[in-house]
RNA sequence: GCCCGGGUGGCGGAAUGGCAGACGCGCCGGACUCAAAAUCCGGUGUCCCCUAAAGACGUGUGGGUUCAAGUCCCACCCCGGGCACCA
């Protein structure tokens, strides 16, 4: 297509003006605003706010940062760019103090695989990845305030993000311990979760045979805040989505340990705990269940079955999770041939072993009901055992498999009492007796914080032989990484910094004496767990932010990012979050006010863009042909921004053709002709080409002239929508509303110089670079980043007459010009002298006359009764019916 | 299986319970042009119909509430995402 206007000169030219003139700087708390800058002009004083300003008029605009890949931008992350970036320019020019960062979350795991294949340094890697990330979102001219740019892997990042570890440490809340971790014979190494595949192979090199074997890893009790992070989402405005598969992932469930007695063997007498959410049902328990690795396992299985116990569990010891979920459907158990005591009635009832049983949620062990639990009733029906129905519905229904809640049946002192009291009481009553007490449980476990990886932060803590595991003094941080020449993991299960053993030797912090460094690293997400903290402050050397501006910015007013980060990084961060409130150091119980998931785009296929399908868009040549305007709007009016939407290159150039609508509505076509022609001649490119760009003359038609009521009612409309539509991130209206304005404009042989400009305001947030060069073609004297934002007077939307629609018995039939103020009842008057409204109802019988002012007139009319048996329209009144 | 989203023209999508389809794409016609592109103007849900008028039908399916339902209620179908033996 060809090029609609000189786009590729003004963009260059207003991001070099922006960057020159440091435009989009967000002032710190009291700090002195230079004379020149807009802000001060717009605002009239000297020094920004600061906290105790109250701050009311600030705004954190927040992107999730991205990963800077070897692929480059994806059309995918300047959405949520360009969003964040719409609403900051629009806040600024309502007046509010803006604060938008960039910056890169560089550690992971490409960069180490790429260094493994070739040696370069992932350091080298992640520069070059994140100067064309860098490059490529500058070019899309978001106002961002580069000066605040973080990047976790910078020396100065890595000090905070261990010195917030340190206090995770000494706050008890990072601990060490055996886990069982996924391994990798063939590539030596440890798996993430998500490298594993469903069949068991990894995902990296497809090799078979991952196996769990346990490693020593580091640990962070986030149980310890699982109760705060379930609670405190509802202090977030976010998408109930997200809110719900947190509190799905925390898991919380309410419920009872309760103690059974062995009844056999060596172990008779000693107790075994179980957890249940349903103590109710204690009197239809009929078995009981360990999970495969539970430690009373050896000690209950009577002589006669230790061959068949000890052959199952080596077997499910063997069997990944993921077999395990596999076999769903089967559900495996052996019989451990004793049997415990039930403390509601003295039953004996069988132990078994099964894995669907897990041994790190609860008690590690259940008490069977199958009458009434689904997984439990599967079991019992395939090893033929018992089942006891204690449960009825209340409704009367099937009681057998009835997981709801309903009455007590044959529970002896619960009989009758509904689940709810029957819970209550059996729960006392365990109390009293001591064989039991009601019980929290959570679905979420400690979360595994150690890598055995290069390309990440290093965990600050040294170990000593006679001191054990202490932290590195502050003052030493950052411990940096090595220089290393072999990446590859060693094959006995050591991380790759285990190698540099020169690094690893150091002085015991304590006794002094010969220690080694911890050798494991942090994972990817520890750098995103607080770089919006870092934003505000990110020069910082002596506290990882300053408490003054911590007050003043935070909490982020709104963070857009992708869905697939609804979980962790986002609990992940709450988490970290609280820690650092509870320790006093930031201000809000939860970083993220508000949230919105930006969808992804699809290929113009409708699929997933990937290079195999070959459907990718590259942004570099999109801004090329189109700009960065056109890309930008487009984007935005692809759809609602929480929507998934394919690209289509011809919805590109229609927004790329309404940015043209607007240049010529602005433009003098002979001048712009004269220019274009001057650059056929003298190159497209280079100073003197911008230089040309001042020649072209305003469109003759703009004037000062005053506007006329129904170009008042134009721009009044277009600033009431526009308005309405940002206030509710409403991208995709908000520029359908422009489109509407310019589609009328067009038509104007007059251009009020006063609405064309408030047009240009409007349409600054969205091709910020256009609106500023026409701005400046209308003697705009600087940036419009600061302008005024218009505001509608509906004074110009109100009419004279409104054209009511006529329904007959719900039907669109007639219209009526009525005067826009006029009554119900003289509407209702002119609707039964309307001559043609007459004679549609003549003959029948006008039951109701609804008048909605402004919105509808409705008239229900009646056939006169049939006179043969013929039913009428109006037989739905049961008439028919026989 | 469970929990969230979502099904509207040829396509992307608009519609506080009040004229379904704003805006854009595509398509059709016209103007400009030697011609094409670009641009500008007009039209464009489906059916019926030579055309028009008029009419009928139309928001996944079936029911319901209402003067009035894309919108609210019930049941179901399909698509997307998440979780998945958590006792």
């Amino acid at each position: 297509m060809r090029r609609q206007y000189p786009f590729h000169l003004i963009e260059p030219k207003w991001q070099r003006s922006w960057r020159d003139q440091d435009t989009f700087r967000a002032f710190d708390p009291g700090e002195r605003i230079p004379e020149a800058h807009p802000f001060r002009r717009r605002h009239g004083r000297a020094l920004a706010p600061s906290a105790a300003d109250a701050y009311a008029a600030k705004a954190y605009l927040l992107d999730m940062f991205p990963y800077p890949s070897g692929a480059g931008l994806h059309v995918g992350h300047p959405e949520g760019y360009t969003a964040t970036d719409i609403l900051c320019r629009y806040r600024r020019m309502r007046g509010l103090h803006v604060l938008h960062p960039m910056g890169w979350d560089a550690f992971g795991l490409p960069a180490e695989q790429y260094a493994m294949d070739t040696g370069t340094h992932p350091a080298v890697t992640t520069k070059k990845n994140v100067d064309t990330f860098r490059r490529q979102i500058q070019m899309l001219g978001f106002s961002y305030d580069w000066r605040r740019e973080v990047n976790t892997t910078d020396p100065a990042y890595v000090r905070w993000t261990q010195w917030i570890f340190l206090q995770l440490f000494k706050k008890g809340l990072a601990y060490e311990s055996e886990v069982p971790v996924w391994w990798c014979d063939g590539c030596k190494a440890v798996l993430a979760n998500e490298e594993v595949n469903a069949d068991g192979t990894c995902d990296r090199k497809g090799h078979a045979g991952v196996y769990r074997r346990p490693l020593r890893q580091w640990i962070l009790r986030i149980t310890a805040y699982a109760d705060r992070l379930l609670q405190d989402l509802e202090l977030v405005d976010w998408p109930e989505s997200i809110k719900e598969q947190q509190r799905n992932w925390i898991g919380r469930s309410e419920g009872a340990f309760v103690d059974f007695a062995l009844a056999d063997g060596a172990a008779a007498g000693e107790k075994l705990r179980v957890f249940t959410t349903r103590p109710d049902t204690l009197f239809g328990a009929t078995y009981m269940v360990l999970a495969p690795e539970h430690p009373l396992a050896d000690r209950i299985v009577a002589p006669s079955h230790k061959a068949a116990v000890a052959a199952y569990r080596a077997d499910a010891a063997r069997k990944s999770e993921v077999e395990r979920a596999a076999l769903e459907k089967e559900k495996s158990g052996v019989f451990t041939g004793s049997h415990a005591i039930n403390p509601v009635n003295g039953e004996r009832i069988p132990i078994w072993i099964a894995d669907y049983v897990m041994m790190g949620y609860g008690a590690g062990a259940i008490m069977a009901v199958p009458a009434h639990d689904e997984r439990d009733f599967a079991f019992a029906k395939q090893h033929r055992l018992p089942l006891r129905i204690v449960v009825h519905p209340k409704d009367g229904g099937e009681a057998l498999g009835f997981t709801g809640e309903g009455v007590s049946v044959e529970s002896g002192l619960l009989t009758g009492l509904s689940t709810w009291d029957a819970k209550r009481k059996i729960t006392a009553w365990l109390v009293e007796r001591g064989v039991g007490q009601a019980a929290v449980q959570y679905k979420l476990r400690d979360w595994l914080f150690s890598r055995q990886r290069y390309w990440g932060e290093p965990i600050p803590i040294v170990h000593c032989p006679k001191c054990g595991s202490l932290p590195v003094p502050e003052e030493q941080l950052p411990v940096l990484l090595p220089e290393m020449r072999e990446y590859t993991p060693t094959g006995n299960a050591e991380p790759p910094l285990a190698k540099a053993t020169d690094w690893v030797r150091c002085p015991c912090p304590k006794c002094g004496g010969a220690a080694a460094r911890e050798t494991n690293t942090m994972p990817q997400w520890a750098g995103s767990c607080w770089y919006y903290l870092r934003y505000l402050d990110p020069k910082n050397s002596s506290a990882f932010v300053d408490r003054e501006k911590e007050r003043a910015w935070m909490p982020v007013d709104l963070y857009v990012g992708g869905a697939e980060h609804a979980v962790l990084h986002l609990l992940y961060a709450r988490f970290w979050h609280k820690v650092l409130h509870d320790l006093g150091l930031v201000s809000t119980p939860e970083p993220f006010a508000r949230l919105v998931n930006q969808g992804m785009i699809l290929g113009e296929d409708n699929q997933k863009m990937s290079k195999s399908r070959g459907n990718v868009i590259n942004p570099d040549e999109v801004v090329a042909e189109y700009g960065a305007d056109a890309f930008r709007l487009y984007e935005m009016f692809m759809g609602p921004i929480e929507a998934s939407k394919p690209w289509s290159t011809q919805g590109l150039q229609g927004v790329s053709r309404f940015l043209g609508r607007v240049w010529r509505l602005f433009t003098d076509e002979a001048s712009v002709e004269a220019f274009e022609q001057s650059l056929t001649l003298r190159g497209h490119d280079g100073p003197a080409a911008e230089q040309a760009l001042a020649a072209i003359r305003p469109h003759a038609a703009l004037v000062d002239a005053a506007p006329t009521p129904d170009q008042q009612a134009a721009i009044h409309r277009a600033i009431r929508k526009v308005t309405e539509d940002l206030e509710t991130l409403g991208f995709n209206t908000a520029i359908s509303a422009l489109m509407v304005f310019v589609n009328e404009a067009t038509a104007w042989s007059v251009r009020p110089r006063d609405t064309m400009r408030s047009f240009l305001l409007l349409l600054a947030p969205f091709a910020p670079h256009l609106a500023e060069e026409l701005w400046r073609l209308l003697d705009g004297q600087e940036t419009l980043a600061y302008a005024p934002w218009p505001a509608w007077d509906s004074r110009w939307l109100t009419v004279a007459e409104v054209e009511l629609p006529v329904q007959i018995n719900g039907k669109l039939r007639d219209r009526l010009v009525v005067p826009a103020a006029a009554a119900p009842e003289e509407i209702e008057r002119r609707v039964r002298e309307n001559a043609k409204i007459q004679a549609l109802i003549a003959g029948k019988t006008l039951r109701k006359l609804i008048v909605v002012p402004g919105k509808i007139i409705n008239l229900v009319v009646q056939d006169p009764l049939p006179s043969s048996a013929e039913p009428a329209d109006g037989a739905r009144d049961g008439r028919l019916a026989e």
